[in-house]
DNA sequence: CATGAATGAGACTTCATTCAT
DNA sequence: TATGAATGAAGTCTCATTCAT
């Protein structure tokens, strides 16, 4: 969805001035929304908080999303674009498939640490946006599977090792978010993972105290 | 679920003849509550839903509880009373740490393999309610000391080792219920976490694999 | 009420032992329906409060009352008829009514400024029940006439003059339990309703001012 | 609209265009609660029956108070306000203390006599709403006062003085609207509380039968 | 497009009243 | 008769959604 690729233009965005405006409006909302998302349950959000939030009128929002559910849609997809260009920034440089894993989950808990905001938005709209799960899954799974072909890993079933990723990730933000992170927090999660999916304790040790890109 | 047993009745006031029938009451009335609990995300469960569900009039629900909150709370308190027992069970004979978090890890994944229902209602009233955490957090808590001890674990920090543990149980669970559940779940789980606390591959195949007691 | 006249049974109250408990368990139902209305506003009292005030459980005061009106009518029928029998006996020795006038009004005043509770229950009662005005009014239309008759009274309509004690002493027990009372205020408010009654001030200060009866 | 006057504007926010419409509607429910409060109990007034005297919906009501309390209370100012300016027209012209006294008791008891409805709702908010006394007291202490300096009040207490004012043109409010008016009600209520303050007979007389201003 | 007033379904909660025990 | 569980109508309040301006 929203692919940024500078095809020829198919119908999607024409770019004239009152459709920029219109955009920046739509984020606007979207936004605001993540804002709410972070502090309270998706449950507990109501659409003239968001409309607040954003500085419009409530019924401003029906301009931009037919229904509740459409605006809620939208800050799951707003977020998953913001990740998949996270991901694919950091991995850029790294060949090898235990390290780029690695230095995922350690940005993704690192992040946590120092944004809480943020990491209560991730895990809520985790929890109940199913598409987002896919396309965290995406990145995970490449790194799972080079770092399978190079024998780094071990693991009987992909589909349960990306589960065991995902989870302990996700377990551990709560953690950080809910003030239980320790020390190192993030080494220590990144070593168990690798250890449980085979890495030797020495390597994993390694990997996951080698220091993060930029 | 689960017949109680037939033990003296511990309870505290069954002094009156209507107790019986109160007792009974709110039985329903929990259990309508886990019901839909295993079908909805808690905050979408009204209480006129409950009160249908345990064929009761609405009123009815608050001859026994001062409020929504307090539904609720009694849901959660009823599945955390279910739980320790289960647990206590079927650890009662196991004296290893490794083995018996093996058998409490792969039991709640072959319930829920068994049991959608059940599963959905534990994985909501965990995120739900804060106590929960603590209580299934006691159990784990004793079998990585004993595991510790022995020499089966090796773990920096007993709170990252026990996020662990939970973590990769519900995740799994979660992939149980969403129908992402793959031959030999249970077993891969457990082995992968073991290998997580430091049990070698070998060790934990075989920890990992043992039968289950009844 | 209950006259406890050795008179040929008329069929009102047959004096078993069962009959006997039987008043004494509406005497209490309706004593404290007293006490609640001390506290709160008619409307806000709600039956289950009654019967927990009462010590008895909610379903017994409709063996009593047929119905929440029944039992706030009670309730005034109760309060008047303790009227009824503290004025009388007040105003036993005294022959001049304006004297007598002065004795009720201060007595409604000092009891008002000692008992709080009463003076609210007597202040809602008259407000609610229409009854409770008519039976205060005989009282007072009595001294009223007297006055006239021999001269230390003068106004135009008796309903006037009524009106007009009944509304200074309530308002007087208004401001008592509101906390604006001050020193000497019964015998204040009494010297200004009998100046308005036609009293010269000289009088109005000596009867005003004359010692309470024991 | 609205915009060019060349006066400066009192209100505070008539700024969009909407606010006309607003304000309408917000008087709407105002003064569809008053005709209510005159024909029941503030307690026995369901916000749905406000709604609908209104001929708005239920939820209207909540886009303009907030809470039950603050329907309740925004009826009582604007009474209190029709009250001000009433009682400030009247007593423009006249300079002694007794004369407005007697000209604002009359003119309560005169326009009961004439509007039930409006009586019935001004007692019933000055018995539920502490503010609305306060402010009655403000304009009646001005002419207590004023007689005193002048010398035509005599009375020990200024707060009981007020009071005795206060209950005995409610009680006759009361009257009037239970039906128990007689021929020159206003006259000689008034007259007897002139005398209550100290007026002598004569004076009492004079002043209570000047005839009210237009 | 933006606004925000209006709507009305639906949630939670209270309470008078009934009725089986 | 006493009890208290059950009932269901009614009330307060929230909020997604619509629509005239």
């Amino acid at each position: 969805m929203l692919p940024p690729l500078p095809l020829p233009d198919t119908a999607t965005p024409p770019l004239t001035r009152g459709h920029k405006k219109r955009e920046r409006t739509r984020r606007g909302l979207v936004d605001a929304a993540l804002r709410l998302i972070a502090r309270k349950e998706v449950g507990e959000i109501a659409l003239l908080e968001v409309a607040t939030e954003a500085a419009v009128s409530n019924g401003t929002i029906y301009n931009y999303f037919r229904t509740r559910e459409e605006v809620l849609e939208a800050v799951g997809i707003a977020m998953a674009a913001e990740f998949s260009d996270a991901i694919s920034d950091l991995s850029a440089d790294v060949s090898c498939g235990a390290q780029r894993l690695a230095i995922g989950v350690r940005m993704f808990l690192c992040r946590a640490a120092v944004d809480h905001q943020w990491a209560n938005a991730l895990l809520r709209i985790i929890h109940f946006d199913q598409a987002m799960r896919s396309r965290l899954a995406t990145h995970v799974l490449g790194d799972l599977r080079e770092g399978l072909r190079s024998g780094m890993f071990c693991y009987e079933d992909e589909g349960v090792a990306l589960d065991l990723v995902l989870s302990c990730t996700t377990g551990a933000m709560r953690s950080i978010v809910d003030g239980r992170a320790v020390e190192g927090h993030d080494v220590q999660v990144t070593k168990m993972v690798l250890r449980a999916l085979g890495v030797s304790l020495a390597k994993a040790s390694k990997i996951a105290a080698k220091p993060l890109p930029v």
